[in-house]
DNA sequence: GTGGTCTAGACCACA
DNA sequence: GTGGTCTAGACCACC
């Protein structure tokens, strides 16, 4: 399996928040599974061209949430996955930051249609990207 | 009219930035209309107990972005919204947040077409509180 | 490559604009190039003797600009010109600062060619400087 | 003769100032002659839509300069002109600020070349209205 | 090491 | 009264 972690650099999100959502985010949906060994953080800094303290970073804020054990000296691996739900706390954070983007948008004199169409088509272009990579790991294990 | 603004100390979200938000947002709703003076810097940062200085970051802030203008002497105005250009580098901008919010939503499990209605749902309830907003002002200037 | 930035305290433009200015025209003149480092903020403020915060301030200027990105923990680098829009707005701001040079200079009594032909000069040592600079980073690179 | 005073809000140039530039180029010019009643202050405010006060500022500046004495309770009058000369100090801060401005167009991506046509065109622009301005006052004096 | 935020308090320029 | 600038110094987050 490849890395299908994707950092934004241009993002407000610090890179070690980046990293720590989207493992645990992963864990949450059972894209990995419990026992998995993840990527040894040289490497993975390596391929994400970023310092290896920022992934150790991640790591071990992933460890300390309980998610994941660092055997020294065998690697890192993924504990029992503990479901998660779709908590309103985080609904609620997501509604606020679309309220922000909705007026920021307005401000910018661009009609309420024009930006439900324009959000729509981020969600579009982010689904097809998603799928596009899917089969590449589907051809790539073959 | 009563001071609407609203900080809190514990946020990750830094306390200038919270104004910027909140001011632009009620822009974007209309509940502060052109020409408008906002209260005095000293002024409003006395009311919340923070320093002038972090109320002239955010004042500065929301001038850069085109929403007010500041007169040296006479004190802040809202601009005239018809003055605002909508140009591709605030597009651009307005589609990395978009972008940001959608990876958020899918990692959380949302699936895309409920994400989509999510945001047409936040546009929506936006664009309600502008037309009552404006409602009110139309009966009370009658 | 020895910091070229000279600001005079006794000067009406206030030392951030000093350093915005000096900072942007060497980018202008290809003196800084696409993703080179600038000095870090508190050497640079130890360097002028001013205090950091004033230094931080003339970069958040040049950030908002466009002309530079802050990468926190890293340092702030040029941007590549290509990612630069001409959008309306900064367009319609050069006009006016335009209108205010031309007003002062009438005032001072220069016609109206000499202006525009003083302009003209203005501009063509600009790029012949910046031509040279070009020149002088090719020989360099051989 | 009208009055020939424009200020522009939008400018960073202080409003007195404004006026302290025109009535003085215009002493210098010869436009105004000496032994002249300058518009009462109240007057002047009302015309231009400002405070008083600022009239009074820059009245006070102009005093102070030697260029205008006040007589209570008949006016303010023009002193002898004393001739001025373009001197270089005036010309480096324009050359200053022109080279402010090309590196902003620049940086924006314009080329030299439309910059400097740019330039011409709000010269153009502003001599067009003067003479419109000339030729209203013509006709009001007939 | 880097930048980001905030405070406290000062002085100035402008209307 | 208004905003504009600057200092000194603190604490935090990130790489």
């Amino acid at each position: 399996m490849a890395l299908w972690i994707q950092i934004s650099a241009g993002s407000n999100e610090p890179i070690y928040m980046q990293i720590v959502s989207q493992i645990s985010e992963a864990i949450a949906k059972g894209e990995i599974s419990a026992g998995q060994k993840l990527p040894a953080m040289r490497k993975l800094a390596a391929e994400l061209v970023i310092n290896p303290n920022t992934v150790a970073r991640a790591y071990s804020e992933l460890e300390q949430a309980g998610l994941i054990t660092t055997k020294t000296g065998s690697g890192t691996f993924v504990n029992d996955p503990k479901l998660r739900t779709i908590d309103a706390a985080n609904i609620n954070i997501l509604a606020e930051r679309m309220d922000s983007i909705v007026a920021r948008g307005i401000n910018l004199g661009i009609n309420a249609s024009d930006l439900a169409a324009m959000f729509r088509g981020r969600v579009d272009s982010f689904i097809n990207k998603s799928q596009k990579r899917e089969k590449e790991n589907e051809r790539d294990s073959t």
